[in-house]
DNA sequence: CTGTATCCCACTCGATACTG
DNA sequence: CAGTATCGAGTGGGATACAG
């Protein structure tokens, strides 16, 4: 380890930036990667099932965040013709190939929530949960 | 590998889909994930500079953005008191324990455009670059 | 049950002009 | 050079009502 921050090896990101772009676009949003995270922890789910699961989304939002996620190919859209019609909902093959990433950043949150909430409790006391993650109060 | 795929082990996401909001929350928005990438790979950088490698960010946004990621510890600011002040930006070592899943992010990007792009064209032609990530047309 | 259609506000982000 | 201030368009996302 000599010194030398800059220009590390094997990571010129000349136009690699565009890949984090594309994924940073696609998973933009409150709720697509809690989507996905439940879809891969809890496997396939009814339409009213992942709206429970994923507390507080409207029927809206999640109407609009599945049919993203379907035209991208990471989840799976089935109807049953039952009686009421039902929907089933199912990370796709394809969709777990990001699930490794998306159990990374969970983690890191974890860990991030810690870190902020102590570094931040020496000054002002928050009362715990919610906004985290520091902003400049303008 | 049965076959079942609800709840598998170690993965009781019950109370963790905070990690993931505040993952997400922190690393919210079109610049964030991109300066850490360019401060990851490039190394400290002054504030100009970052403004040239971080493709079409303006100077408002890029204060905006540094600031916040600033005030989570990911990155170090440090000012020069030279002629006219330069601003040094470099990513903290806290900031380097994103690294490997932005490095993550940008190649599964990578490769998602290729899948996009391929599975679309034999529908419609698209004229390469830009928006990807297939969105309803509403 | 599984959505869709509207309305609407808050916020993001770009453009531009200005400052120490 | 390294920002800050202001304005304004566009959009994300909530609430609500309706539909197959």
């Amino acid at each position: 380890m000599k010194a030398a921050v800059n220009r590390h090896p094997g990571c010129d990101y000349k136009g690699k930036t565009r890949g984090l772009n594309d994924a940073m676009e696609l998973l933009q949003g409150k709720w697509k990667v809690l989507i996905i995270a439940v879809l891969c922890c809890r496997g396939r789910k009814r339409f009213t099932e992942l709206q429970q699961e994923v507390e507080g989304i409207s029927a809206r939002m999640l109407t609009r965040e599945l049919q993203v996620l379907e035209l991208n190919q990471l989840v799976q859209r089935t109807v049953c013709s039952t009686k009421p019609v039902t929907v089933q909902y199912e990370i796709t093959p394809y969709g777990k190939t990001l699930e490794q990433i998306v159990m990374q950043l969970m983690d890191w949150g974890l860990g991030h929530r810690r870190r902020i909430m102590s570094a931040t409790l020496s000054v002002s006391s928050l009362p715990d949960s919610s906004p985290l993650c520091a902003q400049p109060d303008n």
